[in-house]
DNA sequence: TCAATTTTGTTATATTATAACGTAGTTGTT
DNA sequence: AACAACTACGTTATAATATAACAAAATTGA
């Protein structure tokens, strides 16, 4: 279970390493999905808020994508077996997602990728590699510190930050 | 001259402080516009590339919003007076001064920013105010080396930062 | 059960960005 | 000057991303 989130609080130990990585191609794709479902359904539960069968469907598929996926790709695969969903019904998930912080927008590709650390509080900083595509999520309290302090040095409140970086991946290199 | 560019090259002395701040809302705004304008003209010439009349216009709309502006707001400012140009005429002219690092885009917003630093190199560190909507070009070399040596500790080779930063300026506070 | 709230469906449209192809201007060479 | 090569621009069409607005259905709470 290389990619499974974090799930403490659910009385699960997830053995992964604290140096965030690229899921690799050859894990258990199904049982990688489905841990993160579950906990996502936990977390959810946990606030009572509701995370409906539609709500958790695009959170599947956003999840069945370890690249970041976009929205009407979302709604494509959401659509593949007849259906005939609107974007709105994509966005409208992935707003809820997002507020629950369970999926993360990538500003720089208008894509959306499921956070490996739902719960938490984080500011998502990303790795994006520009030859596979595939994302991963860094949760560097140093860098989140250099940028507060850089802002403050100019008298900036922060409120979000948002760090994507692009390069190559280990295995692109 | 509160807002203009670094001039080294040009044989002039630049006094704004090391501190980026926000444009205040009195300075003389038309010389601010020149002074940038004039800038680009003789980094463009001492590259052998060709800031036209229409680039250098567009980068001088960009740059008489002192806030981000999105291309569609461009494209409305440059036919005010009659024009009939096209999306693509603002797109082609950003994407030329984006390549010169003359103009920013900022992902979050879809939108663009005059560059404060051209001709240096820097990686591009914005504050962007959500109250009053002005952005303010950072650029903290701390934050730079925090980042290249978290995603180093990944295996991460960086090619691009992109760093947004959400909150208040001073004056909205 | 009823009213209030939340979620979903549906249609239309806004916003941002690029493709493709032809024309015109510029540059460098003969 | 004439030509070819290249770069920039004009123009039309369309792709890709995202939201507005309102009606219907489901869920929740009293």
């Amino acid at each position: 279970m290389e990619c499974q989130l974090n799930a403490a609080q659910l009385g699960k130990v997830t053995p992964m390493s604290d140096n965030p990585s690229f899921p690799p191609p050859e894990h258990d794709h199904d049982a990688c999905v489905a841990d993160a479902s579950a906990d996502a359904e936990a977390i959810c539960h946990a606030r009572g808020v509701r995370l409906t069968p539609q709500r958790r469907r695009i959170f599947e598929i956003v999840w069945s994508s370890h690249n970041p996926i976009g929205a009407y790709e979302i709604l494509d695969r959401l659509n593949e077996d007849g259906g005939r969903a609107a974007p709105m019904t994509v966005y409208r998930a992935l707003d809820f997602l997002m507020e629950q912080g369970l999926v993360h927008r990538l500003a720089s590709l208008n894509a959306f990728l499921g956070c490996h650390h739902p719960g938490e509080k984080h500011s998502g900083q990303f790795l994006i590699c520009r030859a596979c595509g595939r994302a991963a999520e860094l949760e560097d309290d140093r860098i989140a510190r250099a940028i507060s302090t850089g802002a403050a040095r100019s008298g900036f409140a922060v409120e979000d930050q948002l760090v994507e970086i692009e390069g190559l991946c280990p295995d692109c290199q």
